[in-house]
RNA sequence: GCCAAGAUAGCUUAGAGGCGAAGCGGUUGGCUGCAGACCAAUUACACGGGAGUUCAAAUCUCUCUCUUGGCUCCA
């Protein structure tokens, strides 16, 4: 299968270095606040993609870290007047939580940075001992001279980088060094003891050391938003590579595309970001979830209530179709009619995760299929068919009924409406059904 | 300024030199007491502008315009 990757800009073929292993980390979030959609679009989309190399058959190790000592972190908890660390794992068990609610259950492990404090110090001071990095008399410093392949992944060069910015005064050799370890004496903010004093680590160091512990200098792909690139992902490539001399330290970079709210980015001076949990009360995650992977993977994904309202439309009528051809599943798997479509759909995941395109071999198959010709066989086959591609997408195609069992409120309620249509009564038997639709409860008649 | 992605019917999304684009939506009919679902039809004459290559371009080349994002924290 191919995969794009934003290091060489083009697909390859997925190769692995280690056989049928695949080990792959994606950035987590800085747990300062509640998850918003455009974290949901891009862990949703790791979700997938892991489901996906599942089913070709690798063993997938996907690790995740959770940025727990920050800036935003130490604000949050002096505005609050709670410390940083109960701030922090706080928005960690809602973020989990949160991608549960989103069927999102393919991390392996969570790495917290300061859980990893002996790695991450490990890692400073090689890089010292190496050469490649300096102490100053407010941190540690990466120096970027040392390292000339620096900006391979952005394509950027280091000289074009000074023209259009205000450098602010450091004490750093090159404004673009960046730190390593940030010296905080004194303080009220969290600080561990390290040998260039008290302090914390920058932003980029907790993942090479979490990944260096779990997977060493080399692993498979590494994923994130499309906004990690520069600096994070390209000082994450500096790091790793200086420490360990072994290039490259990930063949397979990821990058999703940004979710944009009605055509705007995201933003909280925009009034128009939506964290996980508003979305929730919404609509059901299958729809969000189909939402987007309607769209592949790296292209930009603009959020609307009618685009939104759209997929839950497309979506329900696979649900349809799925319940037809389940009641009619009465063979074995064994079906020449089916393999056409599913040979697309697999064709088309096996092309950089091409969900869109995937998601339209399902419609041929839908419009081709004649529920007077196909057999029992046939429509057991494309009901596995569906099964599966239902564990890939990590979307159910059942129809959720509200099974009466459960409430006997309800039951009584559909009783008596079916009496009153019996009787003819149709005014009253509606606005049953009207007001049951607006209280949320699906009621139809077959 | 530099880097990147993009502009396809009302909306969403495929296609990547020639083969009626798909879904949502709309319309009509069937089934229904009605609605939904389902079935059968039908609709939209799509490819940002300009130039070039070609027998043939949405698809290749050039150019312009515009959109979004990154270059500071960001999924």
């Amino acid at each position: 299968m191919d995969v794009y990757s934003t290091l060489t800009r083009d697909k390859q073929e997925l190769e692995t270095l280690n056989d049928n292993r695949i080990n792959m980390f994606v950035c987590g979030p800085t747990v300062y606040d509640d998850a918003h959609i455009g974290h949901g679009r891009t862990y949703i989309a790791f979700d997938t993609i892991k489901r996906y190399l599942e089913h070709k058959g690798f063993a997938v190790f996907y690790l995740q870290n959770i940025t727990d000592v920050d800036d935003k972190i130490i604000k949050r908890g002096k505005e609050s007047n709670l410390s940083p660390e109960h701030i922090a794992r706080k928005y960690e068990k809602r973020y989990i939580e949160d991608m549960h609610k989103l069927n999102v259950n393919g991390v392996n492990l969570f790495a917290r940075a300061t859980d990893h404090m002996a790695e991450i110090i490990n890692q400073i001071q090689r890089l010292i001992d190496l050469g490649y990095a300096y102490e100053t008399e407010d941190g540690v410093y990466f120096e970027i001279a040392k390292f000339p392949e620096f900006g391979k992944l952005s394509n950027r060069k280091v000289e074009e980088l000074e023209t259009h910015r205000e450098i602010a005064k450091t004490n750093k050799k090159d404004h673009n060094d960046f730190a390593l370890w940030k010296k905080r004496e004194g303080t009220d903010e969290p600080i561990w003891q390290s040998p260039w004093g008290n302090g914390r680590p920058g932003w980029h160091i907790e993942d090479t050391a979490i990944t260096e512990y779990y997977f060493g200098p080399q692993y498979d792909i590494h994923g994130g938003g499309l906004d990690l690139i520069f600096p994070h992902h390209e000082a994450e490539i500096t790091q790793m590579e200086a420490v360990s001399g072994k290039a490259p330290m990930v063949k397979f970079w990821l990058h999703t595309g940004f979710l944009n709210v009605s055509g705007e980015k995201m933003s909280k001076s925009l009034n128009n970001f939506i964290t996980i949990r508003e979305l929730l009360e919404e609509v059901d995650a299958d729809t969000f979830r189909f939402f987007i992977l309607s769209t592949h993977y790296r292209s930009p994904i603009d959020f609307s209530k009618d685009n939104l309202h759209q997929a839950n439309a497309t979506l329900n009528s696979i649900r349809n179709y799925y319940k037809r051809i389940s009641e009619k599943a009465t063979g074995e798997n064994d079906s020449q009619f089916l393999k056409v479509y599913s040979d697309k759909f697999y064709n088309a995941m096996d092309d950089d995760f091409h969900t869109p395109k995937a998601i339209a071999s399902i419609f041929n198959l839908i419009k081709a299929t004649d529920f007077k010709e196909l057999s029992g066989n046939d429509f057991t086959a494309i009901k596995e068919f569906l099964d599966n591609v239902s564990d890939i997408f990590g979307i159910s195609f059942e129809i959720e009924e509200d099974n009466g069992s459960s409430d006997e409120l309800l039951d009584l309620i559909a009783d008596v409406r079916l009496e009153l249509r019996n009787q003819k009564q149709y005014d009253l038997s509606d606005k049953i059904r009207d007001n049951l639709n607006e209280l949320g409860y699906d009621v139809s008649d077959s």
